[in-house]
DNA sequence: ATTTTTTTGTTAGCTTTATCACAAAATCAA
DNA sequence: TTGATTTTGTGATAAAGCTAACAAAAAAAT
């Protein structure tokens, strides 16, 4: 299949996390305009969607909530598992790990690294915490190839480049700092930039020039 | 001015920082083609926004970083400050107010909402908790306009409408409950949904269907 | 003085993403 | 049976966002 548009793998996790609730109460069809209406979009979108990954429903039944689920998982999940590294478990890493481990369950954390002598050693919702020292060994050992960048921003340019290089392929940077990667895929996750999007597009109007 | 493009009004946000930074440093002028490498896009899309915004720059001088500072500011800030409130003071919410508050000065948190009897009456990084019976009151007292969700997902919903109902007009959520908002401008700040598309673009090639 | 280089500003076009409009098929109602 | 209704699937179109290309102007080089 041709690579997904960006949106469209979005909505997949979305329509995904709907359907399972779905199905755990029993429900066995959906039509678009109801999965539309849950993600407050359009019935249009979600058809269009399903057509892009090559599914199809049945006419007046709409789609069989579970063949929807497995396929969406065939093509954004790995076979298996996918593992995942925090770099840096201040007040942010940590609030994300519990986060993360208990809301999906591809994509595992299974390494921390910190600089801090206090925190390496320990353990933080079940992962160890390493020295950044070990962070290369790790990752190959490991299969690591997710990471969030969680330390001060300074670092996460030289962090993010020793991560490609030891095999990471995807990199979640929630520092403000503005990476340049090769060879990996990048998420900038920066708060201040939603934040700061959200304030221009919710000013009061007498405010507007 | 008409009402800009989404991208360019992150983009404008992270120019800003940039050039706060380099204002700092003394540096006077810049060109587009130096911001654009700061950022790694290219110089043409700075340009466009630059132009966007009706600013000119200086003919082989390139933009005079005041100027474009204090025009990004007049444009995606209101003038004076926004108040904002964080509603559930969880490992999350801890999290957000410190960064918040010392990243950017225009967005000021000025009250905190929670259930918890703990946490009510206390503060955190100088900012009061309130218990959720007072937050409409608050709201409107303390002119709140922005307010982010970090409560649990099945509050979302009935917390936003409340806010919206107060006065609050832009939302930051948070949760994985997809609102839905009449009156407000909605940010929704899925983890789960990025991680999940950063896992789908870095599948490993040999996984890909 | 003339040419080359540099850099902005902008048009036109391209790509990506979303929506419109409607055919096709299944079911329902009369 | 006929016609209306519902719902999927999709080609065509529109809107948003990005890029290529180049004119214009200024400065530098020759
Ligand atoms: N707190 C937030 O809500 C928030 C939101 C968005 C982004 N951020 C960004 O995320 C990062 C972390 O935020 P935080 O609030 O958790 O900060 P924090 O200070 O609580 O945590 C930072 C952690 O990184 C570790 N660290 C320091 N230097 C390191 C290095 N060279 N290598 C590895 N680890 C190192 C520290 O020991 C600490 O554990 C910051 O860059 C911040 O700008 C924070
Ligand atoms: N932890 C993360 O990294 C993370 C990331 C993304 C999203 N989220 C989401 O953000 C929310 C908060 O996450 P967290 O880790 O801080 O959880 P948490 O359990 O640590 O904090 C939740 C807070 O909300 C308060 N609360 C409970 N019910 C409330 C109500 N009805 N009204 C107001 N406050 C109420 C609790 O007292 C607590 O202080 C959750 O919805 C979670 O799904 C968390």
């Amino acid at each position: 299949m041709r690579q997904l548009p960006e949106r469209t793998v979005e909505r997949l996790s979305q329509y995904r996390r709907v359907l399972l609730r779905l199905l755990s109460i029993k429900k066995e069809y959906i039509y678009s305009h109801e999965l539309a209406s849950l993600l407050h979009i359009t019935a249009v979108q979600v058809r269009r969607d399903i057509m892009l990954i090559g599914h199809t429903g049945t006419l007046r039944l709409g789609y069989k909530i579970k063949d929807l689920v497995d396929l969406i998982s065939t093509i954004i999940d790995t076979p298996g598992k996918r593992n995942l590294a925090i770099v840096g478990i201040g007040n942010l890493g940590q609030a994300l790990i519990n986060y993360i481990a208990s809301n999906q369950d591809k994509i595992i954390p299974v390494a921390i690294f910190d600089v801090n002598e206090k925190k390496i050693g320990s353990t933080f919702h079940g992962v160890t915490c390493y020295s950044m020292d070990m962070m290369e060994e790790i990752v190959k050992k490991e299969s690591i190839t997710i990471a969030l960048l969680t330390l001060p921003p300074q670092f996460a340019q030289s962090t993010a480049n020793r991560l490609i290089e030891a095999g990471v392929k995807g990199i979640m940077n929630f520092t403000p700092t503005l990476l340049n990667l090769q060879g990996a895929f990048l998420e900038q996750y920066d708060m201040i930039t939603s934040l700061e999007k959200v304030a221009y597009f919710s000013k009061p109007k007498f405010f507007v020039s």
